[in-house]
DNA sequence: GCCTACTTGCCATATAATTGCAAGTTTAGC
DNA sequence: GCTAAACTTGCAATTATATGGCAAGTAGGC
């Protein structure tokens, strides 16, 4: 068992929910990559990879992800969903979305260090943060 | 002439489309709202106020708004755009997006001072903070 | 091993948004 | 003013992402 299947594995078990292949493997994929996927590219790489689900299923897996708190979803300007689990979970974090590739990085290290001062009355649950620019690759790409 | 129209036609003035009733109107009913609208909310004001615009017309004058930079569009998690424009429009701002109501309200004042480590490559174009959580409505009626 | 509740797969459906094209309208040149 | 070109609008059809319902399948406790 890979150092990541056990590491899922924990995560999972102290969930109410079962622990499936397709959950298993879908969190494993997300935790593996340094990019938040969308349905569609996480539905490829595990074809790709040898599991086949139900584009629902895939939908209902990442929306339980997010509920269980293991995952999180980061809606695009380009109206898709993307999702993402992070080792440190409960860290605070921003997004960087790049313009070209559409590709969107979690940016672990980012202090959000932002004052705020809501009107009266509002209460604050959550703070998101994306950057948009061109990623490493793309801005390279258009500087040749 | 309103206070508001004249200001509207002397943005509008400075781009490079046409004028046109649609583009006046919906400019105005924008810089009206405190909070950020959506497609829908835009085409029912508008008709409450005599406008009658077809739904694609109305989504090709926000886009050509956006383009121009006399709005800007925000996509929420409920994969809805919408869309506001403020009065100092270069002004970098906040978002706030209520969990219950799904309106987003623009805070002005918001101070985005934020610390940054990009990774190596990456070109910073654009900052977006949304908050989330509940707006003094909501909240207040969740309390009851 | 068996039962029950939870998951999955397949169907159809919702909803926001976009595309293509013809008709209408404004602007510019004469 | 008249005409042509450019821009804008309206309508029909389509795309793409995501959701809902229900039967079949499966994990996990006993």
């Amino acid at each position: 068992m890979s150092n990541t299947t056990a590491q899922v594995l924990n995560l999972l078990q102290h969930t109410q929910g079962r622990i499936t292949p397709i959950r298993l493997r879908i969190l494993e994929l997300l935790l593996q990559s340094p990019t938040a996927m969308s349905h569609l590219e996480l539905e490829q790489l595990a074809q790709q990879t040898g599991i086949e689900a139900d584009r629902v299923t895939l939908y209902r897996t990442l929306d339980w992800l997010v509920e269980q708190g293991l995952a999180h979803k980061i809606t695009g300007v380009d109206r898709v969903s993307r999702y993402n689990a992070l080792a440190e979970f409960n860290a605070p974090h921003a997004h960087f979305a790049c313009e070209r590739c559409k590709q969107v990085f979690c940016l672990e290290r980012i202090q959000p260090a932002v004052l705020f001062t809501l009107p009266t009355g509002f209460k604050l649950n959550q703070v998101d943060i994306t950057l948009t620019g061109q990623c490493a690759n793309c801005s390279n790409v258009n500087a040749i």
